[in-house]
DNA sequence: GAAGAGTCTGAAACCGTTTGCAGGGCGATG
DNA sequence: CATCGCCCTGCAAACGGTTTCAGACTCTTC
């Protein structure tokens, strides 16, 4: 049915062989055959059958991607800049969501790893000791996770919380609460540690609010915490979760950002367009995804693969309009709140 | 490196042959053997190269999914129901995005052709022809779309904008806008044709305000039509659309839904988290993968394949909060304003 | 005890490509 | 004119599986 290598070598009088060459080393063929070759291969509109190709190569062109759920407006970001860097090098990229299940990664890697050159794995919940057994599998590059000597792209969290409790210091807030995501996630123990350091640095109070899940429900969820905790700013672990948070507020009648401020993390097309515009920390999401490419291909040898690239991404705080100065101290609206609650 | 079945074979003390009919055809080979075989390749953790076998079998295990753009939360939902159904059936997924350009998607295809067993087009924007082309490269699916004898799921979009209009007709709009998506998608024509019918079958006025992207930024370009229009509720081709259009209404004073009623299509996750929350006409997204999936695995004549699927799926109104009765004629708050901008 | 049927297994061919190796043709050189 | 080297090309093996075909063996049956 398909046009193979041998229709092609037939119609235009050479063997397999050469057309072979032809298109893939076209230096070491005679010019006139080469073009012959050519000509007759785009006629018949032949295409390498890249599995046969892969058998003997040992390369598949095949790129796997692990991520947690997609239905999470952070990731698509991301996987268009993959999809964008792969297909110029010419891969195509399997794509696999795990539905936040942690016990599903490494399944999914396993079976993946046979079909694939290489994996990304993107926010990758499992533990660190199967991240190790992964990485025995097949080529990995990690996203948002750092984990011993796997090559990995990561934001700069520590200057990014820095930038934010910088920001909600000199709004003049002192008591500063967070929003923690699952214990699983890797960068909310980045986060926190940055946040620590930079509120020690400011002289502000961090209060640790804990862990939600990372989802507008979540953020809902976490309004209690954050009413209780008699804080004037709140960072949340991520845009969902301030929106959920915000939504939850509101329904309390609380107002934003006059009573308390809200700051969100990731920058999804979402936290702009809500109302009030969210303050939030913003990620190169698609630089992440194509920096992840470079890697992989780097690592796998691929001469497409860019120059050794950058593996801490910096972020950007956008000052919206979640965030205001703290509100005079003696009337501090959710104090008396957090009173009648308890 | 990786363990073949000529190791199994070796380890087993039978051939390749028979190692592959234990896993394959488990009740042609005797029982004894066929355990042995089996406790070995476990053992060695063995896994069947998929390139070599779809060599020989014709069948790669692999599907193609090719979507406009996965930044619209409206695919990544589809893109995790097709994922579920095809994992269950034991297919990977590629996914590739056109950034909606519709010159794109052919070459895709055409390039993704060898390397899967079937195509999944989701809401494509090529042109009949162009489909009818793509479909002679490799079984294909259509999901939003309907074109000649090709498989598709669609929606039953006659039916959803019914539910619209006999929703604001009930509410005592008389004058009512649609702000319409690309001319290249289908949908946008199929909503445009049901909102005719069912306008007219209510007897109220359809006032068609123009063609807009199907983005937020397109939603908020709608505005001036929508104001233009003299209308009293507004249907947006989908809810992106509808919440750029809620927020530039916003920005101009005008409230939402006492003067004017905003009505989504789509349903997507971010419809339910915005305030007011969006009223919508919701898809059953996952459930539309999921069928795709089953309608593909049919045509493959995979014996995994459900039942014969509906094709055409049920939609269904979400009323939530930014529709309202009709203004009284009297004031007709956005005719002064046409007037003023005339 | 021989013939026949039936069950299980192994040898070999095949899928579509790449690649090491050898050989043919040709020009240059002595 | 013989020899050497070089450029180009074809043959054949290999990649890791599946599948056809034939043969070995056991078990009936007369």
């Amino acid at each position: 049915m398909a046009v193979t290598i041998r229709d092609v070598a037939k119609a235009a009088g050479v063997s397999p062989s050469t057309v072979s060459r032809a298109l893939s080393l076209p230096d070491i063929v005679d010019p006139t055959t080469r073009e012959r070759v050519m000509k007759v291969a785009d006629h018949l509109g032949y295409r390498p059958n890249r599995a046969a190709r892969g058998l003997i190569t040992g390369r598949t062109g095949n790129i796997g991607l692990i991520l947690p759920d997609l239905a999470n407006p952070f990731f698509p970001s991301i996987v268009k800049g993959i999809q964008q860097q792969a297909h110029i090098a010419d891969y195509q990229v399997f794509v696999a969501d795990t539905d936040e299940d942690p016990t599903a990664e490494l399944g999914l890697v396993r079976s993946l790893a046979k079909q694939v050159d290489g994996i990304i794995l993107c926010s990758p919940r499992m533990k660190p000791s199967e991240l190790r057994e992964a990485a025995t599998y097949c080529p990995v590059v990690l996203v948002n996770r750092k984990a011993g000597s796997i090559p990995a792209v990561a934001m700069d969290n520590a200057d990014g919380m820095r930038q934010v409790i910088d920001h909600l210091a000199g709004l003049g807030h002192r008591r500063i609460g967070f929003v923690a995501g699952p214990r699983s996630s890797w960068s909310t123990k980045e986060r926190l540690r940055g946040l620590r350091a930079a509120a020690a640095a400011a002289a502000v109070e961090l209060v640790e609010l804990g862990h939600f899940a990372p989802t507008f429900d979540g953020g809902m969820e976490s309004v209690e915490g954050t009413l209780i905790g008699g804080v004037t700013a709140v960072i949340a672990y991520n845009d969902l979760v301030a929106l959920g948070l915000l939504s939850a507020l509101r329904d309390r009648g609380i107002d934003v950002p006059s009573q308390v401020s809200v700051v969100g993390i990731d920058n999804i097309q979402l936290s702009a367009m809500v109302h009030p515009a969210l303050t939030t920390l913003d990620i190169p999401k698609e630089k992440a995804g194509r920096t992840s490419i470079d890697l992989l291909l780097h690592l796998l040898g691929d001469p497409a693969a860019g120059t050794g690239p950058a593996r801490e991404l910096p972020t950007e705080l956008l000052v919206r309009h979640t965030t205001a100065p703290a509100p005079t101290t003696t009337s501090e609206p959710s104090g008396r709140r957090r009173a009648s609650r308890l």
